[in-house]
DNA sequence: ACAGAAGTAGACACTACAGTCTACTTTTGC
DNA sequence: GCAAAAGTAGACTGTAGTGTCTACTTCTGT
C-alpha cells in the first residue's frame, strides 16, 4: 500500500509549487493530506527526500505533457507552434495536469537552494537538459544553435510570464520566430 | 547615524542573494553584521520591510550598472553587444558590484513569495519593467516587438545561466541576434 | 551643553520547524 | 491464517524562527 506515499508526493508537490519549499512545513503537508507523521518518515528519510520525490513527479508529468504536446507536428514550424501555444495554455492555467501556473517548479526550486552541487539543484539542471532533448527529438533541424534559440526563448517566456505576469510571452516568441527570416 | 541601516541592508542583501530569503534568519543577519537586534527593529518594522529595502538597494545597483553598461553605444548593434557582453560578465561573476552570480535576485525572490499582490512581488515586477524601459531608452529602434525580443532573450539567458549553469547563454543571444536577418 | 535620537547587550516570549518515539491497529502477501 | 509490512495518533525533543522588552550608553545637531 504505497498509495499513502503517492498522496504525500501529490500533496507536497501541490503545496511546494503553489507556495515555495521553505515556506511549506512537514506539518502542513501532514495536516492537508491527513497522513500521520510516522508514515511520512517511514517512506522518506526527511524533507529533502520528499522534495526530490516531488521534483521527480513533476519532471515525469511535465515531460509527459510536453511529449504529447509536441507529437503529431508534421514539420518544424508546427513543432514550434505546438510548443509555444502549449506554453501559452500553461501560463493561462489551462492545462489541468500542470496545475495553476506559478512559473517553472525547477527554476523556482533552484532559486531556493543555492548550493549548485546539491542533489536538488542537480535534478533541476537535469530536468532542463531533458526538456531540451525532448524538443530536439521533435525537431527535424538538429543544429544546437537553433535549439539554443528555442530554449532561450522558452526560458525567457516562462520567466516573463511568471515574474512580469506577461501571460502572452510565449505568443511573442512565435511572433519573433515567424518575423525572423532565419529559416527553420 | 544611519550607517547601521546601510550595513544592515548590505549584509541582508548579500545573504539573501547568495542564499535565499526564507533560509536566512534575522539572527544570522545580526550576527554577521554585528548589529544589535533592537537597532534592526528600530530601522525596520520587520523582516518584510528589510526585504523590501534590499530589493530597492539591488534595484538601484543593477540599474546603475546597466545604465553605465549601455552608455556610449553608438548604434543599436552596439547596445545589444554591450547588453549581452555585460550579462556575460555578470554570469561569470566579473562584475564586483553585482556580487557572485546567483541568478536574478528579483526572479529568485518572486519564486519564494507566491502572492502576486504582495509588495515584494510587485516590486520585482516593477524592477523588470524599469529595466525594460532602460533598454528601450538606449535603443534607437522603438518598436515594442523588438524590445520583447531582446527582453525575452535576456530573461532566458539569466535563467539558463543560473539553473543550467550555462554561463555563456548571453553569448548565444548575440549569435542569435547576429545570425537573424531581422534588421536592428 | 544637552536633549533626543540612535545605539548597545541580551534575556525573553511565543511560535514553528524537522525529526523521534511509543504503543497500538490495519492491511496485505504468501 | 498469520507474520510482516504499513499504517495510526500524537506527545515529545531540541533547535531556530520573529519580534519585544528593559536598562543602559553613545552619538549628534542646534
Amino acid at each position: 500500500m504505497n498509495t499513502k506515499r503517492k498522496i504525500l508526493i501529490d500533496t507536497a508537490l501541490t503545496l511546494f509549487y503553489q507556495n515555495s519549499i521553505y515556506s511549506v512545513g512537514i506539518n502542513e503537508i501532514l495536516s492537508v493530506s491527513g497522513i500521520a507523521k510516522k508514515t511520512l518518515y517511514h517512506h522518506f528519510s526527511g524533507k529533502e527526500a520528499l522534495v526530490l520525490a516531488t521534483l521527480e513527479k513533476r519532471d515525469q508529468g511535465f515531460q509527459q505533457w510536453l511529449t504529447t504536446q509536441l507529437s503529431g507536428a508534421k514539420n518544424d514550424t508546427e513543432v514550434i507552434h505546438q510548443l509555444f501555444y502549449g506554453l501559452t495554455d500553461w501560463f493561462h492555467s489551462r492545462v489541468p495536469e500542470l496545475g495553476d501556473f506559478r512559473g517553472c517548479f525547477f527554476t523556482n526550486t533552484s532559486a531556493e537552494f543555492s548550493d549548485e552541487k546539491s542533489a536538488i539543484a542537480q535534478y533541476c539542471r537535469q530536468h532542463k537538459q531533458q526538456v531540451r532533448q525532448l524538443i530536439k527529438q521533435a525537431l527535424k533541424r538538429q543544429d544546437e544553435a537553433f535549439l539554443d534559440w528555442v530554449c532561450l526563448l522558452k526560458e525567457g517566456a516562462i520567466s516573463s510570464a511568471y515574474v512580469s505576469q506577461d501571460l502572452d510571452a510565449a505568443l511573442k516568441c512565435i511572433a519573433i520566430l515567424t518575423a525572423s527570416e532565419v529559416k527553420y
